[in-house]
DNA sequence: GATACAACCTGTGGCCACTACAGATTCAAG
DNA sequence: CTTGAATCTGTAGTGGCCACAGGTTGTATC
């Protein structure tokens, strides 16, 4: 008995990833091309999913394209941890640096917002941190000064 | 005497914002379209120094393009603190969701790191991750190198 | 075998917020 | 008047997709 297959909306329904997002995977090189039915619909096997699976859990980890066929060529050519390892590092580094910068913002928004009364005043703390030259929020100020 | 007037490059150079995203700042209608000079150069009040540094910064604070459009409709109408207050919060809660789904991510990666010995070995914790369920390896891993 | 209709095909263009050219023109200094 | 920097317009590319349009195929039912 021949081997279960899956056209591409099948496909799509088991990873959660959109076949649009399939064929644009299989354009750039992540997916291979797969078989065609006669009149030329793509059809999966078991495996297929599972690597459209590793894509888009990776995806969801953030990992970039490019990563992910890094990724995948150590996969396919049996794997060194060592490397997959300082992939995994350097996003990781990468993902620090992003979770830091975005708490700089929230202080500076924070505190900014605790300073607005809101109501129909004429002046805002806010608008004046946006404009820089804050004379009501001069903490504030100085901390987007520092902001890079 | 006449007031100072500024060319694109000077603007640049002022605000830190590149010419080519100046340009487009207006072509998208952040920015009015400047007085031109006989030859057809743009040129430039305070003003509109002013502007772009509002523009500039609140990018650098996070604020999406409409966001941005919208502070500016409120700051050229004089301003309704409430509202701007809203958007900023609104941001704010933004910024927050992606702070909690970056720490996320960094929990997943880094206890996969963590289980990670580097070296030469067959099997990467980090790899089974990726492909979603760590218990089931091996064959996992023998399913994805040939597609069908 | 005919028909209906879902699934699928390719190709193209849009999204965000820019950035990077190419090739023509203008400005300012000497 | 010449030179070279600055600026002009227009187009195309980035990443990671999504959304069509308009045509073809697969499959279930009559």
């Amino acid at each position: 008995m021949p081997a279960k297959r899956y056209g591409i909306g099948a496909l799509s329904r088991d990873t959660g990833c959109n076949i649009e997002t399939i064929r644009y995977y299989e354009r750039i090189g992540l997916l291979p091309e797969p078989p065609r039915s006669a009149g030329g619909h793509r059809s999966y096997a078991v495996e297929g999913a599972n690597r459209l699976s590793f894509i888009v859990r990776s995806r969801e980890l953030g990992f970039s394209v490019p990563d992910i066929r890094e990724l995948l060529t150590l996969v396919d050519s049996g794997i060194t941890c060592e490397e997959v390892k300082t992939i995994t590092l350097t996003h990781l580094d990468a993902i620090r640096a992003r979770i830091n910068d975005l708490r700089r913002l929230e202080t500076v928004l924070q505190s900014a917002a605790a300073d607005c009364e809101g109501g129909d005043a004429p002046e805002c703390p806010i608008i004046d941190v946006l404009f820089g030259h804050s004379e009501a929020a001069p903490q504030v100020k100085a901390q987007i000064e520092t902001q890079g």
